[in-house]
RNA sequence: GGGCGAGUAGCUCAGCUGGCAGAGCGCUUCCUUUACACGGAAGAUGUCGGGGGUUCGAGUCCCUCCUCGCCCA
């Protein structure tokens, strides 16, 4: 096979991943082998992907392609979840263009519209996750909303409700106007906004004074309860039980002492409004104080707010109540403010939180068991320092609000009678039944359930549960659930807790937890910033493994990337580089009859074939430990070394001397280069896949494989054996290499042109480096651009002619025939008397130190004797050159 | 307000259980040497955020302060 010049991924990757599929790669089968399962977060079914779908899933992928080349039995489950008020507001802009609102359709008709949108556009993300090389198993997608999904979603509904784990009660919740709905916390965008922060006089009843408070929402006061002050402030203290008026109202409220007020803020006095703000809601519930709801659902003041306010706009009312307070001399004054302000993440309308008749899910007694099983590492989070945040927001775990007041969803299987009770139940039937009436009488709650509520099920639901099938026997608990840090509370751990309360057991065995995406200047990306980079573009620009390897480059135990085009740009060097030294294997192959496809290691005895193969099972140790661990930046940044400076830069440029002569060593050389392209292929493959496969068949295409896939996708992986590792070839390579940098790096000081060849004379210290350099003579001629080698126990006589250097313990001599720059020579060699001296001394100082001799453990006492011994060598042998160089003279 | 992360070369980041400060990019000089100019060779570059402490020894451990960011209230 003809490989082009410069890699191309558009030419590559399409075609590999077609045919991955239709072989079944990705396909999954329960049964045999030891089973490894992921099931990926669901995207949202509007979303396109983005760039940090693009980082989990890179990593998912990597995860999943590592595990099968392990040899496990391998399910990727894909799926979306149906993100009701995402779905929602795209179909009613989509009808609000004809001129429609969902009430003009009503209900059926509209969610018809939404299940036509989703046929159309819903698995648009998967052609995405498909462009990125994504192995996941595509005969089992998922859909929060398929069939089986929903029996689960309300079997799951109906056993909480036989336990009373799901109630009606009263609440205040996240309100979006605009939508109509309850929207969940992570739906909340906060924002931060110039307000202004008003103190304003609540007269005491008495007419003895008054308390001020600070508000940022005065129309809210309307519905105040009460005011608290903390137990401690001395300003309040006599205070605590008397009334205030409170000002455009007839109402009187009390003053009250808790802790929830700060001393530091404002005045130490807050104004409590129990059914508009989620804190004053709780100390309401406290002291037992009204919930007076002013605000109603459009945001209006209700009649609740007085015959002067009512029907107005909340804003409205604000300024309103600013004028009247202004009138009664009771505003003091009024400061800029920076107000945290919630928004609907869809339509960006400020929330109001409400008070609001919802159906909810009682969280301790779940909460429990899942707080447990992190506890006793059941399931671990990684990084580990995530661990006590799930645990912090665990113990003190909220009730969780259930319903939403949308229609694409899960309709609330709960019945109302006519009389006002209700049950659920799971048919009209069912409910009919339960509460002895008949069904016709029956009306099904309005509400949909909370997308969460479904994904909460995402591990088991998604095998099949409460169905026993074969999927769910054998692939759960999962294995590990990647994804970002936001919905650790409302994702992760509301699977743990459905996990553990249906299937007796953990969803996943490890959680990790992702960096955030920032763009280049560490800014979070964002619709209205803007700044957001499109992994689409990326891929039509560079190749999805340029876009992979740039985020798993970075995708360790960090909070944050910083991602930028350069970096892609640069990923795609490194496949083009393996490109290349693809392209150069198979050359030199195609020169020899040597067809195996996988050299025995053990059998090489030429020290470069030994050291790469030393290096290349270190190299596949990290990437085993950095692959299971979650440090996958540690097994790229492995492999990235491993592959360009060993690899490229030394072994592949020492191989070609040994490609001129036919005969056992070029043999070597060859099965040598065929064996460790072979395992770096496999290795990069789970960060790569798409040209490492390309390359790997263009290796492999005319072998007769005994048995296994003709995929580098369902090749084994590498293992690393501690039996390869080869200190003393790595040792004896390293004085190599640094006898032809010295060699280099001197004859670019002489200025010598690359293309010339110099005459070099090598005195090694010791007899193990002068039979180490014999051996490997021609290496050293080749990598060192030699003329004529010598090799002597003396230094060269003429020492005008010879600049010289030091190589470790090698004194490195190159000819200059035009004769030396005696001045030049003699400064450089001042400047390495200088550098040996200084270490000389440090060296010395440290074993002076009678505290370091006497408490260092020995070893390091030891390292450093033997460290001054070599420098005080260095130095004698560089003293010495300085010596034999003619005193003066004409340059 | 609580919690967490980050601050190391011009930039982006590695530096594990303390033991001679590293990589990539960029920069300087040179090279189209038959895998690769998406390349090769050589080179320059550091108050490891500040201040204390522990230790024979601190980028690494402890305390404290500063700056930036994230999550949760």
């Amino acid at each position: 096979m003809e490989l082009a010049k410069a890699y191309d991924p558009s030419t590559v990757e399409t075609r590999r991943y077609e045919a991955w599929r239709q072989a079944g790669v990705f396909d999954a089968l329960p049964g045999a082998g030891t089973p490894y399962c992921i099931t990926i977060p669901p995207p949202n079914v509007t979303g396109s992907l983005h760039i940090g779908h693009a980082l989990n899933n890179s990593i998912i992928d990597c995860l999943i392609r590592w595990r099968r080349m392990m040899g496990d039995n391998v399910l990727c489950l894909p799926g979306t979840d149906h993100a009701g008020i995402a779905t929602q507001a795209v179909v009613e802009r989509e009808i609000a263009k004809e001129g429609l609102t969902r009430h003009d359709l009503g209900r059926d008709r509209f969610v018809e519209r939404c299940w036509e949108w989703r046929r159309e556009y819903g698995d648009r993300i998967y052609t995405q996750f498909q462009r990125l090389g994504c192995s996941y198993d595509w005969s089992r997608t998922r859909f929060t909303l398929d069939r089986s999904y929903v029996d689960s979603v309300y079997e799951e509904f109906l056993r909480w409700w036989d336990r009373g784990l799901i109630y009606r009660g009263i609440r205040v919740v996240n309100w979006c106007p605009r939508c109509s709905s309850a929207i969940s916390d992570i739906e909340v965008n906060t924002e931060e906004r110039q307000g202004t922060l008003f103190h304003i006089r609540y007269p005491l009843e008495d007419g003895s004074g008054w308390v001020t408070i600070a508000t940022t929402r005065p129309e809210t006061m309307l519905g105040d309860t009460a005011v608290v002050v903390h137990p401690d402030d001395g300003r309040y203290s006599g205070l605590h039980g008397r009334l205030v008026g409170l000002p455009l109202t007839d109402r009187t409220i009390p003053i009250i002492p808790d802790s929830h007020a700060r001393m530091d803020f404002g005045t130490g006095a807050v104004k409590v409004t129990p059914a508009h703000d989620l804190d004053d809601f709780e100390i309401g519930i406290r002291h037992q104080l009204p919930q007076l709801k002013v605000i109603g659902d459009d945001a209006r003041m209700t009649e609740e707010a007085g015959d002067r306010y009512a029907g107005l706009d909340r804003y409205d009312c604000r300024s309103r109540v600013l004028e009247d307070l202004q009138h009664l001399g009771l505003l003091e004054r009024d400061e800029p403010y920076v107000v945290k302000t919630p928004l609907c993440d869809r339509c960006r309308t400020v929330l109001e939180p409400l008070l609001s008749e919802q159906w909810f899910a009682r969280q301790e007694e779940l909460a429990q068991i899942a707080i447990r099983v992190v506890e006793e590492g059941r399931i671990r989070i990684h990084p580990e320092r995530y661990t006590r945040v799930y645990l912090d927001w665990m113990t003190n775990i909220r009730d969780w609000c259930i319903s939403r007041q949308l229609w694409w969803g899960h309709r609330i299987p709960i019945w109302w009678a006519e009389d006002g009770r209700y049950s659920a139940g799971r048919s009209v039937e069912d409910a009919a039944s339960r509460l002895g009436v008949t069904a016709d009488s029956l009306r099904q709650d309005e509400d949909v359930l909370d997308t969460w509520f479904s994904s909460a099920l995402w591990p088991h639901a998604t095998l099949g549960w409460p169905k026993t099938t074969d999927d769910l026997a054998f692939w759960y608990p999962t294995n590990v659930l990647s994804t970002a840090q936001e919905i650790l509370y409302l994702w992760v751990a509301r699977m743990i807790m459905t996990g553990m309360d249906f299937m007796g057991d953990v969803p996943f065995r490890d959680v990790y937890i992702h960096a955030t995406v920032l763009d280049a200047r560490g800014e979070r990306m964002s619709k209205s910033k803007g700044n957001g980079v499109d992994p689409l573009e990326m891929i039509d620009k560079y190749g999805a493994d340029a876009l992979r390897l740039s985020l798993l480059q970075h995708a360790g135990k960090n909070q944050d990337i910083r991602f930028s085009e350069e970096r892609v740009k640069l990923a795609g060097a490194f496949a083009n580089k393996l490109w290349n030294v693809g392209r150069f294997v198979l050359a030199q192959r195609s020169q020899t009859d040597i067809m195996t496809e996988c050299e025995d290691a053990a059998t090489l005895s030429a020290l470069p074939d030994r050291w790469i193969v030393s290096r290349l099972h270190r190299t596949i140790r990290a990437v085993e430990e950095g692959f299971r661990s979650f440090d996958l930046d540690d097994a790229v940044r492995a492999l990235h070394g491993f592959v360009w400076d060993d690899f490229c830069d030394w072994y592949v440029e020492a191989a070609k001397g040994r490609m001129r002569q036919p005969g056992p060593d070029q043999d070597a050389a060859v099965r040598t280069l065929v064996y460790v392209m072979d395992q770096v292929l496999r290795l990069l493959h789970p960060i790569v896949p798409h040209v490492t496969e390309e390359l790997w068949q263009a290796l492999h295409h005319s072998e007769a494989r005994v048995s296994g896939s003709p995929f580098l996708a369902q090749a084994d992986f590498p293992r690393a054996d501690v039996r390869r590792f080869d200190d003393a070839a790595e040792t004896d390579m390293d004085l190599l290499i640094e006898v032809v940098r010295a060699i280099r790096n001197t004859r670019s000081e002489l200025k010598i042109p690359p293309a010339a060849r110099s005459d070099v004379w090598l005195v090694p210290a010791a007899d193990r480096s002068r039979a180490l350099i014999a051996e490997n003579q021609d290496t050293v001629r080749l990598l060192g651009r030699v003329g004529e080698l010598t090799v002597h126990v003396m230094p060269p006589n003429e020492t005008r002619l010879w600049a010289g250097q030091l190589a470790d313990t090698v004194e490195v001599f190159v000819r200059v025939d035009t004769g030396l720059d005696l001045n030049d020579e003699r400064r450089r060699l001042d400047k390495e008397i200088a550098e040996a001296r200084s270490d000389v001394d440090r060296c010395r100082g440290r074993l002076d130190n009678e505290a370091f001799v006497s408490r260092a453990p020995s070893a390091v006492v030891d390292k450093e004797r033997a460290r001054l011994q070599e420098h005080e060598e260095r130095l004698a042998r560089l003293l010495a050159r300085l010596a034999a160089l003619p005193p003066d003279g004409p340059s």
